[in-house]
DNA sequence: CGCCAATTATTTTTT
DNA sequence: ATAATTGGCG
């Protein structure tokens, strides 16, 4: 154990080993955060620490895996004890360990974005002044803004008197509509566990028995309940290492403080801080870039990165007429380099500011046979019929989501309409149950049309033979003999002409069912809810091994934390970094320049940064300019470039050679 | 009452 | 380009 010690640096060993007590690591970019945090680990288990005391939180899975993943290598098995997890699936641990005392049944449902705003829309709809005046998405994003913690209400103080009078409204049906559904959103797999804490004194000692040593990563993008519900956790042996950096903050939107890290050692006293400042990650240009572009922001505690490595090459510039062309660009410059260098395709990384960015890439690199991932994305369950899908199956597991019923009630059509829906609607509110259940005792409203009542009852046979079968077969099985009776393809027909669009379509739904029986055969405690629970938060280890060898194409977000060894940087214009709708704000434009910055800095020797000229939007052709930040870069780290026929004079000759290059990597 | 076609809004980032 | 929504027809 000593001797992994012995290849850190003396601040990142006196924060390995500084196990006891408060410890803030102000860790810049590259300086080896992971690393040391593992290191530690490591060490805590060598001086005897049960690894079932340790809790490391991050905030996104890939985070999670990743450290997993380096803390297994390190140690082994042994660690397999220690608990990883994201501050949500923590939450989720903890309710799911509690849910009677938090005023759940056992079979709660974890509603997504789109799940919410649905919720939100019909609140909207049911007040006349509302419609059509607040976008969903606005309103959403307000009532997250002004939630409370402790109670029910909202905070009102910022908005005028009408509006807040709406917010209160909608915020109380939304709540209301939620708690009837047996359902709870993301932000509700915090409160609640904090609420918890703070009413049981048992189950908060509980966990902190349990919790006796902590580490928080990306601490800068805690927001006030993750605070609080760490402080509550930590407060009983104050063995708390907070890790992060202020110039990494990227989440003020969703309610993240950097006040949180700027003042950790006020809130825990006699706190240790350590500075991690040597860059190991990247070439002396790449890391000026990085500082020279940082520096433009106020308000942040002054570092200086510094690096032994030379300045190794310059940024590559690249203006492309559109984004087609820009794609062909990145991927040409992936399949020269690769050829020349011999790199694994696993070592270019493309990076974006918005999952939409990511199409034209795959086109590409699907077309010239390269071997891509799209990590996050998450676009996958946004799909129509992936989302028509789980939608069934969260109606089986949990009846009382409306929701979810609502969704696939009449999906494919079956003479279900919205009339039909209505009246099993006030039916539900007369016997105050939830609308699947009112299914069964429709036949006592004699305004139902004999035909409509034997689509209903059909419907509601189907769904609960399923129900029954559930407790006997296993969970794929019961899936799938389900998603043949509901006959999809239908669906499915009526809404494309394209065979092989519908036949692409019902292969996205047999990864799903291969992914339910993957969770089946991994977990012991299967669940439908559980398989749910752990779709909602993206949990589902894809593995490691799947991505091996694979360009990886991503957003800045959700490449926080990694590195590649060359990196292409797409979209840099005005309007995408810094992004339109978030100059709003005041803090806005800063936040997007620490965007940039970690984009920049998940490079190691290469760097490529692009824009379109013009671009499709909707449809249209917009023009394009260069973003502002790349002006924020001294210029003689950049070199701009033409593509491959800089390298190659002949346009033709150049494509020619693409084409063989693409017909090798095809097997 | 249910279905289809025309109209309209949609794209920030993650859990 | 595409998804969601609304109004009119069968």
């Amino acid at each position: 154990m000593k001797s992994l010690l012995h290849k850190l640096n003396p601040q990142q060993r006196k924060a390995a080993i500084t196990v006891d007590g408060p410890l803030l690591v102000l860790s810049g970019a590259g300086t080896g955060k992971t690393t040391t945090v593992v290191n530690r680990i490591a060490y805590m288990i060598g001086q005897g620490i049960n690894p079932e005391h340790i809790l490391a939180v991050t905030f996104t899975n890939k985070a999670a895996r990743e450290m997993n993943e380096r803390v297994k290598k390190m140690i082994g098995k042994h660690a397999q004890k220690m608990q990883v997890s994201t501050f949500h699936s923590l939450g989720l641990r903890i309710l799911r360990e509690n849910y009677e005392r938090a005023g759940y049944n056992k079979y709660f449902t974890i509603y997504d974005t789109a799940d919410q705003l649905a919720v939100i829309r019909k609140a909207l709809r049911s007040i006349s002044a509302a419609w059509k005046k607040y976008k969903p998405d606005d309103v959403l994003y307000t009532l997250q803004r002004l939630r409370k913690p402790h109670d029910e209400s909202i905070d009102l103080k910022y908005e005028n008197e009408f509006d807040g009078e709406l917010y209160s409204t909608v915020w109380k049906k939304y709540r209301e509509t939620l708690k009837n559904n047996n359902a709870v959103d993301y932000e509700d797999l915090l409160v609640l566990p904090l609420r918890l804490f703070k009413k049981y004194p048992d189950i908060l000692k509980s966990y902190q028995n349990i919790f006796k040593y902590i580490i928080v990563d990306e601490y800068q993008d805690t927001n006030a309940v993750q605070f609080e519900f760490i402080k509550l956790l930590a407060n009983k042996y104050k063995n708390i290492c907070a890790v992060g950096d202020d110039d990494q903050s990227i989440y003020g939107w969703r309610g993240a403080e950097v006040k949180n890290i700027l003042d950790f050692d006020k809130h825990f006293k006699n706190a240790a801080v350590i500075r991690l400042e040597e860059n190991y990650r990247s070439t002396g240009n790449i890391l000026k870039a990085a500082n020279a572009v940082i520096s433009a922001n106020k308000n942040r505690k002054p570092k200086k990165l510094w690096t032994r490595m030379g300045d190794g090459n310059r940024i590559q510039l690249f203006a492309a007429i559109d984004e087609m062309a820009e794609a062909e660009f990145v991927v040409s410059e992936i399949i020269i380099h690769q050829i020349e260098n011999k790199m694994s395709f696993g070592s270019y990384a493309i990076l974006l500011r918005m999952n939409t960015q990511a199409r034209p890439f795959e086109d590409v690199l699907r077309a010239r046979n390269i071997p891509y991932v799209v990590v996050g994305g998450m676009k996958f369950y946004d799909r129509k019929e992936i989302r028509d899908f789980l939608s069934y199956l969260k109606s089986l597991a949990n009846p009382d989501d409306d929701e979810a019923l609502l969704r696939i009630i009449n999906v494919p059509k079956r003479g279900i309409g919205n009339s039909t829906v209505k009246l099993l609607g006030e039916h539900a509110a007369i016997k105050n149950c939830g609308l699947f259940q009112a299914i069964s005792t429709i036949h006592e409203n004699s305004t139902v049309k004999p035909n409509t009542l034997a689509e209903l009852n059909n419907f509601y046979n189907m769904m609960t033979d399923a129900k029954e079968k559930l407790k006997r077969e296993p969970i794929a099985m019961v899936a799938r003999n389900l998603w043949a009776e509901v006959n999809y393809i239908k669906e499915l027909e009526s809404s494309f002409n394209d065979p092989k669009k519908i036949a692409g379509r019902m292969e996205n739904i047999d990864a799903m069912i291969d992914s339910i029986q993957y969770y089946e055969n991994r977990e012991k405690k299967s669940s439908l809810n559980g398989f749910l629970q752990q779709v909602s938060l993206n949990e589902e280890d894809d593995d490691e091994e799947f991505k091996k060898g694979k360009v990886a194409i991503m957003t800045v977000h959700s490449a926080k934390g990694l590195e590649f060894r060359n990196v292409f940087f797409a979209g840099v214009e005005q309007g995408i970094i810094p992004h339109n709708k978030s100059l709003a704000t005041a803090s806005g434009e800063d936040e997007e320049r620490r965007l940039f910055y970690v984009a920049v800095t998940r490079a190691k020797s290469n760097l490529t940064l692009c824009y379109c000229k013009s671009r499709t939007k909707f449809g249209q052709k917009i023009e394009k300019i260069p973003s502002m930040f790349i002006d924020e870069i001294p210029e003689n780290l950049l070199a701009e470039t033409d593509g491959i026929d800089t390298k190659i004079a002949d346009d033709d000759v150049a494509d020619d050679l693409l084409n063989q290059f693409s017909a090798m990597f095809a097997e």
